[in-house]
DNA sequence: CGCACGCGTCGGTGGGGACCGAACAATTCC
DNA sequence: GGAATTGTTCGGTCCCCACCGACGCGTGCG
């Protein structure tokens, strides 16, 4: 009975996120940026020393990657391995969904559920939308999986996002993500977290708080453009209740 | 601060898993069948009341399906996804790797080199070495990420394995999973699993001790055509450490 | 019809670990 | 240089849970 993986190595990494306050810093560190000790400290609601004592077993344990600057210890998800192991576990967890309170809230929530950041690529309806047109205008196509179509691989390029390059990752190219508001796929993988990162380059959008993100007025025509799409299906959140004109 | 997954679920989720009887029964289940909760006690080395305990939180927190007959409790992972769940989480846990001590350990392990399940694909020599040879033959291709190609749909067909029906799966059609001994992927998801399901109804492979799997003397050549091989590189593993002679 | 077997339930015990406060070290700002 | 901020180390406490043995229940065999 030589199994590959003994259960106590199995048990003593599923341990590192067994714990509702690593696991909530892990879900924090899904924005895809760094948190200081800190931060993460006040956002979890325990003290300064229990945070630094579970930091540590995090990053022992390779779920974490630290970087100190001077007093400061920043912490980030060591790889997008990580990511997608906590999105896995955390899209098969049970969701409790208690809707927001003050108008406050539900305002962060609404720009949220809009277009936010899911580690490293697009998600919310932004998201959704950007891997629906990209089906729909043949760059992406699924009747093999999902793969980037060759007439696909030139539309990149022109947009300034080669695909050669991404290849070289050691993770998929593309792949699904289950998106936690929409519940329905947007466009992971070394592409989706390429044209994320170019969009943002490009001036297109802008990071907002926390892990929003805001298409900016100059963007909005331009990814419009580049999708072939009705500037107005890109229409963000009004900030009162009716529905957008136009 | 409305974080879709409290820290707290996806915490209880990662526990199930954080313990070492209950993470090795998981691996147990990976050949993809279904224990009996005695079996799983012993391989465990537990008693059968600690062993009940286990498999009813397991089975609660929806990461294994049970399905009684007569006096028998049977289990098994719930899901393809569980599957994949425990796969990921085991290949980032330290390997310790302990070489087998007696010769028939060292046999058996030399089959579950060569060939073996992992969960319902085919995994070791014999599975790494099929995914190479469909990309060879173009019936996989990777230049837009891991695909099908139309030619492909066509020859996966004629081996009776219809891809149209493998589309209304929930999960990924072809999926790369690192193997364990060959430290290289081979195939997983629907297709994976479909075509392992194939060679087992064609009678080409059968299921040996465990998850080892056994490529039968009909099987050889017929597997040897269908993919334009050379019979020699299917040899099994043999008796003697000499290699095989044609 | 009883006996054997597989499994579930229930206290009791023990160990691991999550947490805090206090003291200490390092860095930056004034 | 002194003070405020950030993070770490160290005891100590407390709770959770993995484990077992014993008993009870249902199933299947002889």
């Amino acid at each position: 009975m030589t199994t590959r993986t003994d259960g106590h190595a199995l048990a003593g990494l599923a341990a590192l996120l067994a714990d509702p306050t690593r696991a909530g810093f892990c879900l924090a560190l899904l924005d895809g940026r760094a948190w200081t000790a800190g931060e993460l400290a006040r956002a979890a609601g325990v003290a300064p020393s229990t945070a630094s004592d579970h930091l540590t077993r995090l990053v022992r344990g390779g779920l974490l990657a630290e970087e100190r600057q001077g007093r400061h210890r920043y912490v980030r998800l060591a790889d997008p391995s990580v990511a997608q192991l906590v999105e896995d576990l955390a899209g098969r967890a049970p969701a409790p969904a208690a809707p927001p309170r003050t108008l406050r809230a539900a305002s962060a929530q609404a720009s949220l559920a809009y277009a936010r950041t899911c580690y490293d690529h697009l998600a919310g309806r932004l998201g959704v939308l950007l891997h629906d047109t990209l089906l729909a205008r043949g760059v992406l196509d699924r009747a093999g999986g999902l793969a980037v179509t060759p007439a696909g691989i030139t539309w990149l390029a022109d947009l300034g996002v080669p695909v050669e390059p991404l290849r070289a990752a050691r993770r998929p190219l593309v792949r699904d993500c289950l998106d936690w508001t929409e519940r329905r796929p947007h466009l992971a993988g070394a592409l989706g977290a390429a044209l994320c990162r170019r969009f943002l380059d490009l001036g297109w959008t802008v990071r907002g708080t926390g892990r929003a993100v805001r298409l900016t007025p100059a963007g909005r025509p331009a990814l419009a453009a580049a999708l072939a799409l009705d500037p107005a299906a890109l229409a963000p959140p009004t900030r009162d209740a009716g529905p957008a004109r136009a």
